[in-house]
DNA sequence: CAGTGGTCTAGACCACCTC
DNA sequence: AGGTGGTCTAGACCACTGG
């Protein structure tokens, strides 16, 4: 664990053990150094951080304050897409298809693959808190991600892919629309045809730029609540 | 200009001006250095702006690559909320209401006024290529934003802020939900009633914390095709 | 103008990738 | 092993806020 991150993780428990209100000043930033016992630019990085993960802002010449909101039943998204950030919440999946495919043309575009190598398919349901949150498609290149079974599938597939495969997982593109529900899709998440769904294309990428999961996911919108912080207008 | 933004700025008009394609490798850090006469703590920090604003990927021990996507026609997201990624787009206003009134609890508790403060009400309608975008209602805190008429409202009220009033705008917390249009918005929209709507409720904020601005919008489900980019799922 | 956050530098040292 | 990105430091200097 890098300095300025355990610094960052310690600052952070601290709001969230006192639970600090919004507008709170942190102590100034000589404080914290000789608290931390470290140099002034890395706890100026710690602070970015969790000023990137909306939890402060910081105001020149002034301080360093605590940043809340105050909506509960959001899920939230941090820069990380939605499917991490359930903590909190009671998500489970029920796999409907799992096997070993070759792909659409769009789908290798996509995974910037071959029409002949193998990809893996998975289409699921995923519940949260006993509700159907969304059904998903998925393709996982094969080449990257060896191995799937229905098990796993049931589970966190990222987790799967970071622990158990050991790759990392970098960044993602997501295409996001507001559509209607097909027949097949509304009796699936228990809704009527025509109602509205978030849908949501999203290719994945390992840390080294490669893309090694294209999904396709259509939300229910009963439980698509999803909080964002934006940070930064001056970038 | 700070020098890492200006560096940022140079690299990314490289990019854009030669049409890099995704996966291009960018010269060393050492190239770099020499390149704009800087320290290396500068040139990295002019990445981790770029990587953050998506338009590069930085892999430890191999190099820094272009990141480019392939969709076009998708307002950008990039940390910034909707409103403000529109380049490229042709947008227009039109106003339909603009008084100032007495706010109601909710938005009293959200801008965190007195309900007996003053705001300023704004609802409109706002269009995309001569197509309807969205309908916003948005309520400004007086205080902050001492005046408005109906030629800003008719422009980016944004820029006025910013530009007119010379204040900073920092930050906003954004609550989106999914939902079915009633039968007054589908009017406006041009759409049907129970057609689905991308509804946000924002709450920006100056840089100094104060909320200036709460605001409702609905948008209009054939133009919200939104683009998103994760970085750093080990943040 | 004092207090506070932020930039910039030079250089030591570390972590990871590729071969 | 050699190349490359990243952390961390100490300190000089700058920029903004607020009384």
């Amino acid at each position: 664990m890098l300095k300025y991150q355990q610094i960052a993780n310690e600052i952070q428990q601290d709001i969230e053990k006192n639970d600090l209100p919004q507008g709170t000043k942190l102590p100034v930033l000589e404080t914290l150094m000789s608290q931390y016992k470290t140099s002034k630019s890395t706890v100026i990085k710690a602070l970015s951080l969790l000023e990137r993960k909306g939890l402060v802002y910081q105001v020149r010449g002034s301080g360093i304050f605590v940043r809340r909101h105050n909506r509960k039943g959001y899920i939230s998204f941090s820069n990380q897409g939605f499917s991490d950030e359930l903590s909190g919440f009671d998500i489970t999946a029920k796999v409907l298809e799992l096997d070993i495919q070759k792909p659409s043309a769009e789908v290798a575009f996509n995974l910037k693959i071959d029409p002949e190598d193998d990809v893996y398919y998975v289409k699921r349901i995923r519940y949260i808190n006993g509700q159907t949150l969304c059904l998903e498609e998925s393709y996982y290149n094969k080449a990257i991600v060896t191995y799937l079974n229905n098990e796993i599938a049931t589970g966190s597939i990222f987790d799967y892919i970071s622990n158990g495969l050991g790759a990392k997982i970098g960044f993602s593109d997501m295409y996001v629309h507001i559509q209607k529900l097909d027949e097949n899709e509304a009796q699936h998440l228990g809704l009527q045809t025509g109602d509205p769904k978030l849908f949501v294309e999203t290719i994945f990428y390992l840390n080294n730029g490669l893309p090694f999961d294209f999904s396709r996911i259509s939300y229910n919108y009963e439980q698509s609540q999803f909080f964002f912080q934006s940070t930064g207008y001056s970038l």
